[in-house]
DNA sequence: CAACTATACGGAACAGTGTTCCGGATATCA
DNA sequence: TGATATCCGGAACACTGTTCCGTATAGTTG
């Protein structure tokens, strides 16, 4: 920790201009290609459409997955602030967690492959992590609420609710027989059927 | 066709016994290699495993995928002919329905990767024709039963279910926080909740 | 303004996938 | 015992993510 403090005190140099401007051409292109060919796009791929060679993605993003989430930061991060506006807005703690769900599932859906990529034990790791520990919390007051269910209960987890919904969602959007904003109604539905039941 | 009456029918020179065998090794050990390092392992792996080279692989099954319908091609047609004994032995029409399902949620959960292999396009378009084709169809029947609906309404697919079961079991066993069993548990009863709402 | 150095860059190279290809081995038949 | 259609092994190819290092340059210093 004395390295840290070091580091963020006395700046012997600060990150050079042009690092800096690489790392946002980076951003954009990554998003650009992303919504082009899906989030498992080729690292090469980004970085030919940045104009940079792949070490230089590298030494910003030290793995393909941190890309990943620096890319959807932002959006996670505005999911997770609607939590708290639509309990105060809506009619019904429950109209407030299906409509927060309908948010999340348009997210994963529109994002081609980001479900899938939050599977994957190698690239999902950090995804996971920045989604659990942001979203997670949100859930769980919004679950609490439409259940009428003091958390901590036996009843099915906030986890565990946006794991399922993330795995629902995979592969939507490439399969027309498969909705899956009804599909995640139905698995709702049963959620508060079963939390209200303890 | 007039080809395939002509393989079918004139057998030039039946199949080496050799390549009879070398399929069957390879059957074995892929089914070997699958349950120590899950259905993903490397081709060269399965191979290796059967003390073969990897063209011999690529001659009995023209892609990785096959493969794997071909090891597991027993347990589907076993699943899907457990559905009508259900039907009759079970208490009521939505225990049969469950307890079908349970035994697909455990036979993928088991077979490790094997729901996440479904997904990728690649990998799962064989995959998942073969489910679709022969268990589909079991699932329909259960489900109109249980729900007490004439098939084709506008309640969820027996496709939907199956297709959704098949998400929610990705990535479960690897996951203490998650068990596949419980979220499909209360996806069913969302699922029949609409069914019968209709 | 002119070195000088820490920092950043590019892209070749490495390791691990699935898949293809073809020279050589071999089972089967005449 | 050949003859040959069939099959086999594994090198080679295309494509991944990731690492490495010689080179270029931004920012500092004299």
């Amino acid at each position: 920790m004395t390295s840290a403090s070091e580091a963020s005190m006395s700046s012997p140099r600060a990150k050079r201009v042009d690092a800096f401007r690489n790392e946002q051409k980076l951003l954009e292109a990554a998003a650009s290609v992303f919504v082009a060919s899906g989030v498992d796009a080729p690292v090469r791929a980004v970085a030919a459409a940045a104009g940079v060679g792949v070490g230089t993605i590298y030494r910003h993003f030290p793995t393909r997955a941190e890309l990943v989430v620096a890319v959807y930061r932002h959006q996670v991060d505005a999911c997770a602030e609607a939590g708290p506006r639509l309990m105060t807005s809506s009619a019904s703690p429950e109209a407030a967690l299906r409509a927060w769900l309908d948010l999340f599932v348009d997210f994963l859906v529109t994002k081609h492959g980001l479900a899938a990529a939050l599977q994957d034990e190698k690239v999902g790791a950090a995804l996971h992590r920045h989604f659990v520990d942001h979203l997670v919390p949100v859930c769980a007051d919004l679950l609490a609420a439409a259940a009428d269910h003091p958390p901590g209960g036996a009843g099915p987890t906030a986890y565990e609710v946006l794991r399922g919904i993330g795995n629902l969602c995979i592969g939507a959007g490439s399969d027309p027989q498969f909705d899956a904003r009804r599909v995640v109604r139905a698995y709702v539905s049963g959620v508060l059927a079963e939390a209200r039941r303890e």
